[in-house]
DNA sequence: CTTTTTTTTGCATTGTTTTGCATTTTTATA
DNA sequence: TATAAAAATGCAAAACAATGCAAAAAAAAG
């Protein structure tokens, strides 16, 4: 049996039966228990179940009903995402600009979008945030044009920085995989770095939103530093000596209260 | 067993099995592995399968935004439109550049043209195509950008027309809701108009594709007169008499012989 | 219909991943 | 703390994958 299908059976009898032995797996799959500890191995670091003493246990996320929907690379983090998301459309006023770029927290901010306003213009790169936003009749949503990346379901290239490049946003709202003070905003998406520069240069108001997990780390490409944004938004997980650095730097941040 | 049919078999074994071993696959076809992996690898790159190391498994992309988009309203006419598609594709050479606006006819076109090209780069602005030729990793899929028109999953406005108005495009399969030689292309889609009209503005080769059921009717819009289009493809269901009297007016009709 | 060209296929070689076993270390519980 | 069960670790065998190449099969050209 392949692997992958091993995992799926796992992820599939452990939903059912909500903890099992790795001994029992061992017998149900036909394989020896070496093999089962390192397929629960992988299952963990997806974050799918917690390994314990003689098995596992299925991790139950609150919203995986939700999650089902949007899928794929496994929200994790995502109460802290919700988190960040409602205090950062405090930020924004009714009849405004905004643009999301491409990423889960924005996915976020979208679905409290919904809930909060009567009237805004959103551009996005994001066709999941056009599938949140884009049934709404007093939103107007503008989606730029491009290439489609069919793993992160975005758009990027030229076209797609050419119809930006026409906007005035009054407030952009970015995520991005990692940021630091050395470093500033960095991030492995190759396709996605583009868009957030030109978002960037197109916006008078430039928040980061991040949840904590994302703190000083960074990631193979350089966006831009951190002076060049006006407010970085995150969870209320934030250790207090990160925040203070931060002040000490003039970077301005903002946790819930 | 020639390897198109070898294709199909796998990815009707697949889609049964959701996961297969290539060594399985080999036995089964009478082939040798390497030629399993090689069609494994083709399968891949339209976007069919994921290999994974013992064979393959399916990509059920079931809850991503695009695939929601299908089904809903059930179309008219679907077998004389996959005539006219299948048709249509005829028409198109490896390598060119195509524009298909937005319709369930260039729906049809666009489910023939992964079966039957390797390499095409194709604009469209509507996202139901998107859906089904983005995952594919041979062709070049751009989409155009524009205000969200969620009744009929399309893009349009100004940015939609902007990001066209820079591209060279070999040949468009234009779908409108009317065509009549006294009004011309006609339709009641009243965001779809512009975009057509810019499609046919950059296209070297432009072709509309109708089933006969749209022929001598007209609808609220006008957008050209027949005699700008090269050619009109249709269904073999189209009236002699009206085929006659096109050919009267020197607009050039094809249907299947 | 034959010859030439192109594509497809299977095989051999080499490199990589996965798996099960043996051994040591850790953990749970009496 | 003692003990058994489970987990981690290192290792070698087996299964699998990638590459280059030559023969065979199709397709194209004459």
């Amino acid at each position: 049996m392949l692997q992958e299908h091993r995992h799926q059976k796992i992820e599939a009898y452990l939903k059912q039966q909500k903890a099992v032995k790795a001994s029992e797996l061992a017998t149900l799959l036909n394989v020896s228990i070496d093999t089962v500890r390192r397929d629960l191995e992988v299952l963990e670091k997806k974050g799918l179940l917690k390994r314990v003493h003689g098995g596992a246990i299925l991790k139950q996320n609150k919203d995986n009903v939700l999650n089902k929907l949007f899928n794929e690379r496994e929200v994790n983090h995502l109460e802290k995402k919700q988190e960040v998301a409602s205090l950062a459309i405090e930020l924004i006023e009714e009849g405004q600009a905004i643009a999301l770029n491409g990423g889960t927290t924005t996915i976020e901010i979208a679905k409290v979008l919904v809930e909060k306003f009567k009237r805004l213009t959103i551009i996005t790169n994001d066709l999941r945030i056009l599938g949140i936003l884009g049934a709404n009749k007093n939103f107007n949503v503008i989606l730029t044009g491009g290439f489609y990346n069919p793993e992160e379901y975005t758009l990027y290239g030229k076209q797609c920085e050419e119809v930006l490049s026409h906007f005035n946003i009054d407030i952009a709202l970015i995520t991005v995989n990692a940021l630091s003070i050395e470093h500033g905003l960095t991030d492995f998406r190759i396709h996605e770095v583009g868009v957030i520069q030109t978002i960037l240069s197109r916006t008078k108001y430039k928040v980061v939103v991040a949840d904590s997990s994302k703190f000083e780390t960074s990631s193979y490409i350089t966006i831009c530093p951190l002076k060049n944004i006006d407010l970085i938004v995150t969870d209320s997980s934030l250790p207090f000596h990160i925040a203070e650095e931060y002040d000490r730097h003039n970077i301005r941040t903002l946790s819930p209260s």
